[in-house]
DNA sequence: CACGATTGAGTTGTGCACAACTGAATCGCG
DNA sequence: CGCGATTCAGTTGTGCACAACTCAATCGTG
């Protein structure tokens, strides 16, 4: 009977090593998006909102009304995410939802008053997010960009998750 | 009344671009882990693993045998989320748990054979992640380190998320 | 030894993410 | 015009993440 021991002879190849580090970089990946979501966690508290939630608001404020396929353009999230949550902040008084009379089947959303006016509030939030930080704003620039690019490498190597129209059919 | 228009007078000051920016960082680790999540997805598939099982599975694969709470300290996940997590892997016969003898608190978990045997097979996957990100190993190294550094700071930052302890209570 | 505090795993409830699907509205081509 | 294909929002089901909690085992200190 074959014992698998760790750091045996059968886990020496340079196979593992690969699987060592590819571990670390999408799971550092996992991990900082977990952190981030635990910060943003503590500094929405007070606003009522999770981070998914102030994700959409963010889309809101800033063009004002949009439909739900645009904010999950965006945002790049489905109706199946989107549907639910935007039902959450309606509950909660943040946005109006309402059927489209030019088409019927689009349900454009958008900030009610009380929703506009947290953007007030929700001025101070970065400021304690990029705090925790700890990381000049170049760097945080830089981060971002690298990531960016990472995502739609990712994206175009999976036609699965990619938009269907990505990958060239000629 | 106030139109609260998108680009309008009202949101020109310099806490608008804060908040721009920083939707920009968290947002784009956001999509990040999501578009890794998305590829592993696919590669996982074969192996009827998810990517937080695969996570636990490497984890396992690489020391053997772990409780329940070493486990969870290499993932940084809790009981809340494991313990569901462990059970499907168990039902899918990939690990067996039991009660230590030691420590009846205490739950052990180990690969069965066939979830030994699962590890020649995911010996494929990092190779086509690592295609995937379309990123040289030093780039992907850089950017790991960035990202650990990050966590760390965001979760020093964030007292109630971080280990209890880890603030300085004098 | 006794007893309160702590630890470890598990459960419950909420919310997000996503695949697969439904159903209605719209489009487009014959 | 008519009818199949497409588009959009929503629903369902599964799984992850996390807070708050339960419960038993263990520890520590008197």
């Amino acid at each position: 009977m074959v014992e698998t021991m760790p750091g045996d002879a059968l886990s020496g190849g340079p196979e593992d090593d690969f699987l060592r580090l590819d571990q670390q970089v999408c799971f550092s990946l996992h991990a900082a998006s977990r952190a981030f979501n635990g910060v943003y966690r503590s500094a929405l508290k007070d606003l009522g909102l999770t981070y998914p939630q102030y994700l959409a608001m963010l889309v809101l404020w800033e063009h004002g009304e949009l439909p739900v396929k645009r904010i999950g353009e965006h945002l790049r999230l489905d109706s199946g995410t989107l549907s639910p949550l935007l039902k959450r902040l309606e509950a909660a008084g943040h946005v109006e939802r309402r059927r489209s009379s030019e088409d019927e089947r689009s349900v454009t959303v958008r900030p009610t008053e009380a929703g506009a006016a947290l953007r007030e509030r929700a001025r101070a939030v970065p400021r304690r997010i990029a705090a925790a930080t700890g990381l000049p704003l170049e760097r945080v620039r830089a981060l971002r960009e690298e990531l960016n690019a990472l995502t739609a490498a990712l994206d175009s190597a999976d036609p699965v998750a990619a938009s269907p129209c990505t990958a060239e059919s000629d």
